[in-house]
RNA sequence: AUACGUUA
């Protein structure tokens, strides 16, 4: 049973949707479990089908749990639909910090950055490595590179370490910020103090500081020495 | 690796 709610969320990923409700449907009715059921919703929700994934949630599903209410808001958030989202978030048993992201989430996408930072002040039982990266970038993306960069060295100080979705977020700040040199150097240091080799991403972040200043040649030759690897 | 939140 646990190899089919894996299979379920697998397939769902692969946006192969029809196979992974059939994984579903060949599942006894007494082996579903409270895991399999988030799965197929889930599946319905992130290949853009929110309305039979909230027929799963309300009407189907015999049972909920923090997870399970956690994934129906977050569909509700990726959709845009906040309205629906908040009210999931509020009528829901209790809150965990996965919840407390989502809130977060949707107070940023609403513009309301000095809430969102009051929600992940608030977050003292477990602010964890997403919800960090969640602050950092959202100040990053909303012309408060300076703010995301106190906050990483925050994160430093209390312990945090950061991993390849903070790097991304801080090179986008230093992008911003039109500070090269910074940008450059701590680009090369990633693999050497935190143990992160940049990946794709990274290189286009860095040809972004670089772009940003004008450095078009500079910007050329990084991208030149992108080591490719087949996948 | 059983399901949920974070980065153009």
């Amino acid at each position: 049973m646990v190899c089919c709610n894996v299979m379920i969320s697998s397939l769902a990923q692969q946006g192969r949707l029809d196979d992974a409700r059939a994984v579903f449907d060949r599942l006894p009715a007494n082996d579903r479990d409270v895991v399999s059921w988030t799965a197929l919703f889930h599946a319905y929700a992130v290949n853009d089908r929110l309305e039979e994934a909230a027929f799963v949630f309300f009407r189907d599903m015999p049972d909920k749990n923090l997870v399970s209410w956690n994934a129906m808001a977050a569909a509700y958030a990726r959709a845009g639909h906040t309205a629906e989202a908040r009210a999931i978030l509020d009528q829901m048993p209790g809150h965990n910090v996965v919840s407390l992201t989502l809130m977060f989430h949707i107070a940023v996408q609403g513009g309301r950055l000095e809430q969102a930072r009051s929600l992940f002040d608030d977050m003292t039982l477990g602010k964890d490595l997403v919800a960090w990266n969640a602050m950092i970038g959202a100040y990053a993306q909303n012309g408060q590179a300076t703010e995301a960069l106190l906050l990483y060295r925050d994160m430093h100080v209390q312990g945090m370490d950061p991993d390849d979705v903070t790097m991304s977020s801080i090179l986008a700040a230093y992008s911003r910020l039109g500070r090269v040199e910074a940008g450059r150097e701590h680009f090369v240091s990633m693999p050497v103090d935190h143990g992160i080799k940049p990946v794709e991403e990274h290189y286009a972040c860095m040809v972004d500081v670089l772009g940003r200043a004008g450095e078009l040649v500079a910007a050329e030759e990084l991208l030149a020495t992108f080591p490719f690897h087949p996948s």
